[in-house]
DNA sequence: CTCATAAAGTGGCATATGCCACTAAATGGA
DNA sequence: TCCATTTAGTGGCATATGCCACTTTATGAG
């Protein structure tokens, strides 16, 4: 009950984790600005773009994120014009996504501010650090939770 | 154009920083899924229960976070029952939060199931390798974007 | 004391994300 | 061939977060 003595926040990973996506979320989020598009939709375009005609699974796959999410976030993108999407032809439940040529357009513009963003950060936390910090989060995005105990 | 050759969005800091923020945000989630709370709300409860009814600024500056966000996500909490706001008897513009007493009890049983993850977790990538992740991801939280060139 | 300005929140609007219940389409038997 | 099951998305609902325009209080000149 001496919460005098109580540890912060600062030992829950996730918590830490939020709060630091928060801070460099507004930084990305600030630099890309200009382009009208925010960190998140910068990052999707380029998922999209590196992809060929990804599905809707795969580009969630690749994000660790949800397929429903993904159906969100990709509406507004849709709505302004930078992306279309498209069934398969050999597999009607799978719906395919590109980048239109506005989109490429607008993404071509995005990555130019994204360099800028990216570079500051690393100017600031060291080339060496930000590579291993990403390393990091890549394994952390790659870990299999299931299973509690599995012992044997 | 040659796409092939283009680099996964594993360059980009804050893209892999969301990544493992949604990965990491649905393992703890589900841990604390049986009380109710979403990993968000655990934390919050907790900061606020560590500070001394604190000032809706204090909590925002603390966790890095909007302050009009931060009483978006109160809402919830105070229509639960678990959390409550009173004005600054010194000055009316100020309002301080506490826990009521429900919420001091959920935070209980939210605590023990945040240990179990956070526990869970630290099992899978080592004590210390998770406290070296926190540890840079808080100075991450702690940098300051400002002044692009500031030369001179 | 009076008013311009700063400080602290609120509300509205928009995106980011998740979960769940459903629908549509493909698949694997019986 | 026909149906139970699996796969891929959609829509609705709820929380997480931000920005911006205001409203309410304090404060600090004058």
């Amino acid at each position: 009950m001496t919460q005098a003595t109580l540890p912060g926040l600062t030992l829950c990973n996730n918590a830490m984790l939020r709060r630091a996506t928060r801070k460099l979320g507004q930084f990305y989020d600030d630099v890309l600005a200009p382009s009208g598009l925010k960190a998140t939709q910068q990052g999707l375009l380029y998922q999209i773009h590196i992809g060929d005609e990804p599905t809707m699974g795969a580009i969630a796959g690749a994000l660790v994120m949800d397929l429903s999410a993904l159906g969100h976030t990709l509406k507004p993108l849709i709505r302004d014009g930078y992306v279309e999407t498209f069934a398969d032809p050999g597999d009607r439940r799978i719906k395919r996504v590109r980048l239109t040529p506005q989109g490429l357009i607008k993404l071509d513009e995005a990555m130019k501010l994204w360099r800028v963003a990216q570079q500051r950060f690393e100017d600031m936390v060291g080339k060496e650090q930000a590579a291993k910090l990403r390393a990091a989060l890549d394994d952390l995005a790659a870990l299999d939770f299931d299973l509690p105990p599995a012992a044997t």
